[in-house]
DNA sequence: GAGGATCTACGACGAACGTCGTTGACCTCT
DNA sequence: AGAGGTCAACGACGTTCGTCGTAGATCCTC
């Protein structure tokens, strides 16, 4: 039984963002991702270092069958989002979602549509609450 | 014109959330509060040393007219959690209010009371919108 | 006023992180 | 076969953070 992976770092939870959205990808183009979304630019040789710590933390999987090694997200990404919120909660919310939520709402960065939903959300939690 | 106070690290969080509650304190007092909170204990020296650099970074004041110096702090905690929510946001949610709020909810640990204002906000929101 | 307690100040340390240069292997093109 | 480009691997470095030991000043008590 293995150790969960531990949670990301800021420069990891970066390259993780892209392979999210992109799916396997190789160093080169997690590097040329960043540094389009990026403003500071990154060498390349940081990036495939990230890349290696990552895979010995298991956030990642490395596909080594090619010379050009290719990775892909080895971790879930609401998952992961789920646990930094959860982390963020206990440690500057003293674990009330509902000051966390007041406090994201001011924002407002929000669609009507996902206005609706989050409401939506609230009617089935609050019928359901046990 | 001087620098705004950087965020906050995890130590000097958890020192910050004393101070919030507790309102002025000794080193000692903001000790033992740790002691009590945290489960690992920190040795008197350590939370000394938080609070010498934490004075420094302008996170929080010190009163040095008594031969125990009294510490209280220097920035509001609703906007300290809003900037830390707002990093987070922009780090792991790709800027989306809607998605960090969906994700916060699903923990559900908020009282009707507090469901009804988070409701309450967001009637304001829909309506003020623009 | 001597001894013990309390407090601040200072310095050092290890770990984690991000950074980058260099090396050597391999591949490709001519 | 040789030159140039691409790639993974490795080691080193500077910084930040949290940690703690120790020294020195001040206060209290007998």
């Amino acid at each position: 039984m293995k150790t969960p992976p531990p949670q990301p770092t800021r420069a990891e939870l970066a390259i993780l963002r892209v392979l999210w959205t992109q799916g396997r990808c190789t160093v080169r183009q997690v590097h040329e991702a960043l540094q389009e979304t990026q403003e500071k630019d990154t060498v390349y040789t940081t990036v495939l270092k990230l890349l290696q710590n990552m895979t010995e933390k298991g956030l990642v999987r490395r596909d080594e069958r090619e010379r050009t090694h290719v990775y892909e997200a080895a971790v879930n990404e609401q998952k992961t989002q789920r646990e930094l919120l959860r982390d963020l909660m206990e440690r500057a919310f003293g674990g009330s979602a509902a000051s966390l939520v007041i406090q994201a709402l001011s924002f407002k960065r929000a669609s009507p549509e996902e206005l609706e939903e989050i409401r939506k959300l609230l009617d089935k939690n609050e019928g359901g609450k046990k």
